[in-house]
DNA sequence: TAAGTGTCAATACAGGTGTATATTCATGTG
DNA sequence: CACATGAATATACACCTGTATTGACACTTA
């Protein structure tokens, strides 16, 4: 009796912060909605996080062993956000026309969706630790890969070669995720031009394989 | 007399460190030299880059406001040395073949040249303030223009038309960009590996934006 | 009921940080 | 010579950081 008083006073201020329990990807969510659309990760320290969360400094240590941790975590999270556009590129190619555009959307459209981990993802790969490199890389090489299987489906349904398709996937990966990196820092109607705009490019890389295809 | 002992003592340790002037370069050199491969200069605090560079902490004020004034210094730097590179490569265009190969090494050997400005501008173009990425996007539109113009020197020249010659160029600055940040994290056998792969790529490029060209 | 377990908070500590203030000194100028 | 100027320093302050320690509370399980 008169020991406990302080958590009292606490609890009566903050509606009783313990009920809830706060998940792991509470945390991630708090970091994202740190981060916005400007800062890195590496910025963002511990207690910074957890204030965000609502809990207490140390009960990070639940979750993540440290905000690197927390950081892979979230590289991971993009790429699963990654696959699911070429996942669904995939499906509307057997059915509908210009894939390209509609998968170059669904990529730009990723940036802003509620959770934005792309953003996190495309800011991580040039910043960071090897560890966040490595993770990004792993995620881009996945891609790459479906996306060369892609080609080579569309190769053989059209008759039209196509030069070196792993490499050729590569540029087209390359190239909307550098023209993402622009598009996320940039408005509305200044997206709509770049999507455009990489539409283009990608065809340029596809008509520029398969001509050299023929040559060769 | 015995008032000011303090700073013979340190004078006596340190090698006179008054003597020489230290200019806002050499903060510029110790902020890259901190950076090393990895980290971000929103990492690196104005205490550690005086530290750096042997001067006081107050002392780096008389240089730059923040460190933000002085990552933006290093951007321009590293704008200028991409502008050198363009400027050496059509020089060399006049005279002898291949001159995307050698513009394309140009490039990937500034990554680690002594001054390493090109690998800070490929990280804080995704990372960092609106005025890091501003800057960014000046010296890239700086890179494209120029190289649009070589584009529409060598349609003259060789008599293939181009398709949207700045949207030709933006690509290929876009790719050979995302292309050298890669580049910047590995090895150098490996980075032979990616010069060749941009090299193709870029060759994609150009074969379909004039073969679209013609078709259009 | 009692003991044990997992989750969180409170406190404390030893650092590092940006910067305000006042001081030291080498230098040029009258 | 005296003295103003400017560059660099030292000291100090309040703040934020990661984390170690300890204890509070809600639970299972016996």
């Amino acid at each position: 009796m008169g020991i406990r008083t302080r958590r009292k006073n606490k609890q009566e201020a903050e509606t009783s912060s313990r009920r809830t329990q706060v998940t792991a990807q509470d945390l991630m969510d708090a970091a994202v909605r740190l981060l916005g659309t400007h800062r890195s990760v590496s910025t963002l320290s511990l207690r910074e996080i957890a204030r965000e969360a609502g809990i207490a400094p140390n009960s990070f240590y639940r979750h993540f062993r440290d905000v690197d941790e927390l950081t892979v975590a979230l590289i991971d999270q993009a790429g699963r956000a990654l696959r699911g556009i070429i996942r669904e590129a995939r499906q509307r190619l057997s059915m509908e026309r210009s894939a390209i555009r509609t998968s170059v959307e669904a990529f730009m459209d990723q940036l802003d969706a509620d959770e934005k981990y792309l953003q996190v993802l495309l800011r991580e790969m040039s910043t960071g630790s090897d560890a966040f490199r490595q993770a990004v890389e792993r995620e881009l090489t996945y891609f790459e890969d479906e996306l060369r299987d892609e080609l080579e489906r569309m190769e053989k349904l059209t008759g039209h070669a196509t030069f070196e398709p792993a490499l050729t996937a590569k540029a087209i990966t390359r190239l909307v995720v550098a023209m993402g990196a622009s598009a996320a820092s940039q408005s509305l109607d200044q997206r709509a031009e770049l999507i455009d705009q990489t539409v283009i490019m990608i065809r340029m890389i596809m008509v520029g394989s398969q001509a050299m295809a023929k040559k060769a």
